[in-house]
DNA sequence: CGGGATCCGAGCAGATACTG
DNA sequence: CAGTATCTGCTCGGATCCCG
């Protein structure tokens, strides 16, 4: 077979070399909408939280890390009472939302083509 | 809050408008490795199977599947014994796989500094 | 305010067996 | 060859309670 970049990294991932953590990071719904939400200025946990909805501060709090963890994203602590946590896009990170931002505008882009392709599918299937 | 193109995305799904169902379909890692291995000829059921090491024969059906449902994929059957089938990308689908390659090479690029980022991490934490 | 800890149910993935 | 069907985990995510 001829080789492509998506698979080379899925190979080495068998051989448990990494390039395929960052592929499971990039394929999280909820870490593509938080990177997103960072591009710009720094934002606090619960305003990430509001604006994001539908996500619960338990899988919010995971995926921070995660992404902390993995240098996208750095986590800084204000000693205010109460305390004040700010979170905002690592250099890194601003390189990945670049790339993400592409993703979003394909999907807004094609959106319309994709549902009419799933009207039709479902409407084949419909006569079986 | 500054809206951005993802935010916008979800923001229309708790709406129950539709680009976020795009957005799940990219975010599948199944999804983006099968899209990834059709840039190319078509292939056959067997053939994407024994490439993507790891992926289960039900995994790869219903994720071809909702693929050609979403008008990303062709899959064509020829009459022959046994029967043989080929999955292709469409035109539309072709055109996703271009950003899906920015990503992968982002992955490729960045591989070593998320995972140096990751020990750093790790190493900090050791230390509670 | 910014989380951690716990419990729980649904859904997804793996293994196996069977079929046109 | 290219799947479908079934069963069985087992993880993920939601809800709730709590704390510094």
């Amino acid at each position: 077979m001829e080789t492509t970049t998506l698979q080379r990294a899925y190979d080495v991932y068998e051989d448990r070399c990494p390039t395929r953590l960052v592929l499971d990071r990039i394929a999280d719904k909820w870490a593509l909408l938080i990177l997103d939400r960072l591009d710009g200025e720094p934002v606090r946990f619960n305003h990430i939280r509001r604006d994001i909805k539908g996500i619960s501060q338990k899988v919010l709090s995971q995926t921070l890390k995660k992404l902390e963890r993995d240098g996208l994203v750095s986590r800084t602590v204000f000693a205010t009472v109460p305390v004040t946590v700010e979170y905002a896009l690592t250099p890194l990170g601003r390189t990945l939302t670049e790339t993400v931002a592409t993703l979003a505008h394909w999907a807004e882009r094609n959106m319309d083509a994709v549902l009419t392709a799933q009207r039709t599918y479902d409407a084949a299937a419909e006569l079986r």
